[in-house]
DNA sequence: CTATAGGTACTATTGTAGTGGTAATTAGAA
DNA sequence: TTCTAATTACCACTACAATAGTACCTATAG
């Protein structure tokens, strides 16, 4: 028998140990049966599984039923049962370290530093995230399809809550609206590929760096002047992409580029 | 300095070790540090506290600042984005296990033996509750205070659902509607203070033992002739009870005991 | 004598906690 | 000015505990 790896992990970030998430999942699929069918089933070392079933008794994952002396017979405990279990401990753990850790976090001690660094993938995509669900008035983004469809969700509810979306997208098949297109890159190639996305929020903080599919790092600043270049760079984007659709003179473009501000500020 | 080692326990459940939790809480208390004050304010020995912040940063919880060539200065992720992060992973695995699971569990081959044994407070208050959540009909139990506290919760959700509760509450001060009372136990005196529960759940699936508070198991049964004679023993129970106080003689008892089974069978 | 059944008691591996020692830079005290 | 102590950064270990996996043993039913 082969159970699929991935449920095997996956209760094992549940709590169990590697032993325990073969027992718990070969019980629930034969039902009842004792230690040595549970071994050839799970592949759990014969040697090894009169204790772990021990432990999967105490852990409050199967029952025992001691009929003969020395023979066990086991009964999977139903998973809404482990499930509920589960999830209220870990439900109980996630709210005593959110009260415990919004009581230390100290705004005020941070520092005046410029730029910090922020690694992986999914570290600056969930910082993306936060950022969106965190602004008030208005966010300004710049980023490519990939990106987009990660932040989408975050991006409608943020635009739900009546908070402003503008900027740029590069390749996006469905924008939101209030966002401007750059469609294939005709006029916007970036060198050698790399696709930059940029997440400002409320003009107060504001996540750069590499789209998501590369692994480089991205930058997280407050610093009113990155903000501000960022964020410029943005509108000059924008502009240049009206122009480009609408094929009208420079005169216009500084314009607009207020119009868009005062949209901002309102 | 001294952190509540809850935190750091409770933060090593959601999957930190305990330098990263330590790294981490005392990183959010002082905002913006260099690794040597980390060290100094967390009592991560000195020795580790470099690799610890690596760690830290690749993990997501931590901005560097790599300003002079050798002097790192980190800066905590907001607990906000460290929690969502955490959540939202731990919930994508909860699914999955919970379908991979179900798919697995099969009612079908469930050998028919009688009684199985639950071990472990904790478990024992799970398959409670969990009993409780599942009951359509009615659910007959008996019970001490100090069960009754901890399964109350979900005996007034069964109650809303309009499912039937009835039985005796020993020692119990404000016993849910249609729960019989057997006050100061002067009639029902259980030996060496042994306090027995039984929770039964439309008359297919029970669960019986002696309390929470004793370290001792719990026996579980869809055994139809395990389950009547409890429930019987109940019925008893409750009748005795009503006997007591309305001073009536014993020709009333069975009259009372056909009432209450119609009630139930509604 | 082979498959089923139930073990004891180890070894190996890995992740984590904790220590010893090195080395460079900086701030004050002699 | 020179010496010293504190601060900062880092390597390379040891120690320990939990987990994974192995060698070996007995007993019984067919």
């Amino acid at each position: 028998m082969q159970l699929e790896n991935s449920i095997l992990d996956k209760l094992q970030r549940l709590g169990l140990n590697q032993y325990e998430a073969k027992a718990y999942s070969s019980l629930l699929k034969i039902g009842t049966a004792n230690a040595y069918k549970i071994s050839k089933e799970s592949g759990i070392p014969r040697a090894r599984i009169y204790d772990v079933m021990e432990t999967l008794t105490d852990r409050g994952l199967a029952m025992v039923e001691e009929s003969n002396e020395n023979a066990k017979i086991y009964t999977p405990v139903p998973s809404k049962v482990f499930l509920e279990k589960t999830r209220k401990e870990w439900e109980n753990d996630f709210d005593d370290v959110t009260n415990a850790l919004r009581e230390l976090e100290t705004e005020a001690n941070k520092q005046e530093i410029y730029v910090f660094t922020v690694k992986g993938k999914q570290n600056i995509v969930s910082y993306c995230r936060q950022l969106l669900k965190e602004a008030n008035q208005y966010v300004m983004v710049s980023m490519w399809d990939q990106m987009y469809e990660l932040l989408l969700p975050e991006l409608k509810e943020c635009q739900n809550r009546g908070c402003k979306i503008l900027g740029v997208g590069h390749n996006i098949r469905n924008p939101i609206a209030d966002m401007e297109m750059h469609h294939d890159g005709k006029y916007h190639d970036m060198p050698e590929k790399l696709h930059w996305f940029i997440v400002s929020a409320d003009g107060s903080k504001l996540l750069y760096g590499y789209s998501a599919e590369t692994d480089r790092d991205a930058f997280y600043t407050e610093d009113a002047s990155h903000i501000y270049l960022l964020e410029d760079y943005i509108l000059h984007d924008m502009v240049v992409s009206r122009l480009v659709s609408d094929k009208e003179n420079e005169e216009k473009l500084t314009s607009m580029m207020k119009e868009i501000l005062e949209n901002i500020k309102e």
